[in-house]
DNA sequence: CCACGTCCTGCAATCGGTTTGCAAATGGAA
DNA sequence: TTCCATTTGCAAACCGATTGCAGGACGTGG
């Protein structure tokens, strides 16, 4: 709902690495540098937070590309540990670039009405990880957290604004 | 993956709240007792792992209903506070049983192999979402938190096992 | 105990996100 | 430049979930 709140989102925040960075991983992985790629990975470069396939292809301008390619290009990224998957529940992958080798452990902290995500540093979970592995003896504990709310700027907005 | 270890989870620990107990909430709700939302709080009642859609649909037995219904009531409950809605990211939302009017706030810890479910008590994030809310000027803050790992029992058994 | 209005159900169509089969196009090593 | 594995575009299929509609059930008020 609200979505042409969504806008809020400061969306041209740079990320560190740059393009040639980026496909440098690829070619460490054995992928093909392709049109496609090149460009999802500059939409993803230029985007603060995370987007979704649709937003993605929707970002493309020029490098329009398949949605299919965007799927399965996200899976690909992902297995390769360029991107970093989120789901906030609302039906739809959302895509981060990750920070380099040493990315950093972060969740977010999203309005639940425009969608604008906040990084949000530190993790207590993490703590947990390894005393439920211990108690329940689980192996290989991660875990997933996001923190929803309403912005300050849904929340002020007049409805009719939008 | 891993299909049948699903059998692991022990499914039939005993919810507090009787059926009767259930049935007058609807009541209090202004909804009417139906067979099928009878049929379904019962089966809830009977597991204590989160259910999807489906897997109640399959645990209906006699009371065989449309799966549409059960989505639709799902719905219903969840508004009147009677069930909770779990994520895990397998793409199928879960539902549990909401234990009395203080229901203890928890989280999950699921297997990722077998899906078993383990209630985990605390929540370090709750601290954080004030903290959140004030730093970010956020409000409503919630959160939503799952823990994922492999269970001892899908570390040990020998994938003929199954 | 019955009639009636409202809520609920079953069925089938639909939707949105995601996946997949296949043939053509392309990257990049030889 | 040649060639093969990878990748892409297109379209169909998939899957969880939603919805429109007509018939059926609940339960209140008579």
């Amino acid at each position: 709902m609200n979505k042409p709140c969504a806008q809020h989102a400061h969306p041209h925040r740079l990320v560190q690495q740059s393009l040639s960075d980026l496909t440098q991983k690829l070619r460490d992985g054995d992928r093909k540098i392709t049109g496609p790629r090149q460009a999802i990975l500059d939409v993803l470069r230029r985007h603060a937070n995370p987007l979704t396939n649709k937003e993605i292809h929707a970002a493309l301008g020029k490098e329009d590309c398949d949605l299919a390619t965007i799927y399965r290009n996200m899976h690909t990224l992902e297995s390769m540990g360029l991107v970093k998957r989120y789901d906030f529940g609302d039906g739809a992958a959302r895509f981060e670039l990750v920070e380099g080798e040493t990315d950093h452990h972060h969740h977010h902290l999203v309005c639940r009405v425009c969608q604008t995500v906040v990084e949000v540093e530190g993790c207590f979970p993490a703590e947990l990880e390894s005393a439920l592995a211990t108690r329940h003896a689980f192996t290989e504990v991660s875990h997933r957290l996001e923190f929803f709310g309403v912005c300050p700027r849904c929340r002020t907005d007049a409805p009719t604004t939008a």
